[in-house]
DNA sequence: GTCTATACAGTGATAGAC
DNA sequence: GTCTATCACTGTATAGAC
């Protein structure tokens, strides 16, 4: 039995390891560095494998930074649905629930963890704009989804909101997001010190009261070039 | 007279000349395809000439990057001083006014200009994180004092806002408006072009009464120092 | 003072031996 | 499947012409 275990097999395995060990250096590396300070040499040095083995495993330095992105990004989309699902069992929801199902499991991420390992926002800010369009692709390929069904659930508890309003508006939700996540430490700045660095629980707690009002202002309802259509109150298509 | 004109003025204004070049080339290749991805003989194979005169007139690739930053950046800061100061002087002021003043100039930025060039939003957005102290400190030197000016008026328009909610509030504008500038475009894609591109109008018109509405949002007015924490309401053994 | 020619140490990527 | 050797390319630095 026991002389069934290959030398392949051993190999294999011993690949698989190397796999892991090349993820876990470098997201580490990436998040504290950025990707561009990040040279491949830094991660084989710390990982004790050759450069090849990189290449190998995941082609280019961009593939193992979006495999690494991928996998800090997809457990936020799928809490998101997770959480949006248990506000839907329990109908009629609020939008305050609403937004704060959409934001507090990318805050979360930014908690620190033992291991170390990255989050999302540090692994998406770091990142050079040389590679704008792939990682844009990749996280709609992510987010879509759960960004559709957030869309659906606050045009219900808003559906009075003209569509061109609730776009905007989420876009502004997203913008918040992103710079905050982005940003920790900025609003410490600001007040001189008199606010936390990055407690995700103060931040959502001013952040959601925020948006909520943000998205509940009158809408333009402007007369001028386009008429807005009233979204004709669809329940479901 | 005319013989006044010795060599060595020549070779000044021709100097001159050389790096007015330099900046015109780099700005709107930096603009179009970021900053890692134009490389410094992009820029000297455009503008005609050698890679030690960029060495010499800027010294390093990136001070050629902050010079143009700062060259787009503090016309921003300018205008919305000009701007408060037009509302200071006929009190009282609104809030949205502020919020416009602070917002509009900004957004300007992006509308194409002939013979083009960088906008103050391409080039923020397309920078890589490598540099992002220097350029938070740039940034900061150039826009503290307004800002400070804005987060004065705000206050001056909601007295009764606590201060954590000001910085906080505050810090989620800066937010709408970068990830607004850095995505042009990003609206139409959300709302399967429904919006238009960038018409910065279109977008202050939708972005002010947003943020006045959650600026004007009841504050949290919390007793305690931290009162969020919810003691051992920890489900999880 | 201004700029050209040239060289240099670093990068990510690759071919091919083992 | 893993590694050595090497590639083309980057930003930077220096010497010296004018």
């Amino acid at each position: 039995m026991t002389a069934d275990v290959t030398p392949l097999d051993r190999r294999r395995a011993a690949g698989a390891e190397t796999r892991q060990r090349i993820v876990a250096v470098a997201e580490v590396l990436f998040a504290a560095n950025g990707y561009d300070a990040v040279g491949l040499r830094d991660i084989i040095r710390e990982a004790g494998i050759n450069s090849a083995a990189v290449h190998y495993h995941f082609g280019t330095k961009e593939a193992l930074f979006l495999h690494i992105l991928r996998l800090r990004a997809e457990p936020i989309a799928a809490a998101r649905m997770e959480r949006l699902d248990a506000l839907r069992a329990r109908e009629p929801f609020e939008l305050r629930d609403v937004i704060d199902a959409f934001l507090r499991p990318a805050l979360e991420q930014a908690e620190p963890a033992d291991p170390p390992r990255a989050n999302y926002a540090e692994l998406r800010a770091r990142l050079s704009g040389k590679h704008e369009d792939t990682v844009r692709q990749l996280l709609a390929e992510i987010f879509d989804q759960s960004s559709k069904a957030f869309l659906d659930a606050i045009r219900q508890c808003l559906p009075d909101l003209p569509e061109a309003d609730l776009y905007y508006r989420f876009h502004f939700l997203l913008g918040t997001m992103v710079y905050t996540m982005a940003n920790p430490g900025r609003i410490r700045d600001l007040s001189f010190g008199g606010t936390d660095p990055f407690d995700f629980d103060e931040v959502l707690s001013h952040l959601v009261p925020f948006i909520e009002a943000g998205f509940r202002a009158a809408p333009l309802s402007k007369p001028a070039k386009r008429p807005l259509r009233r979204p004709a109150k669809r329940g479901k298509p």
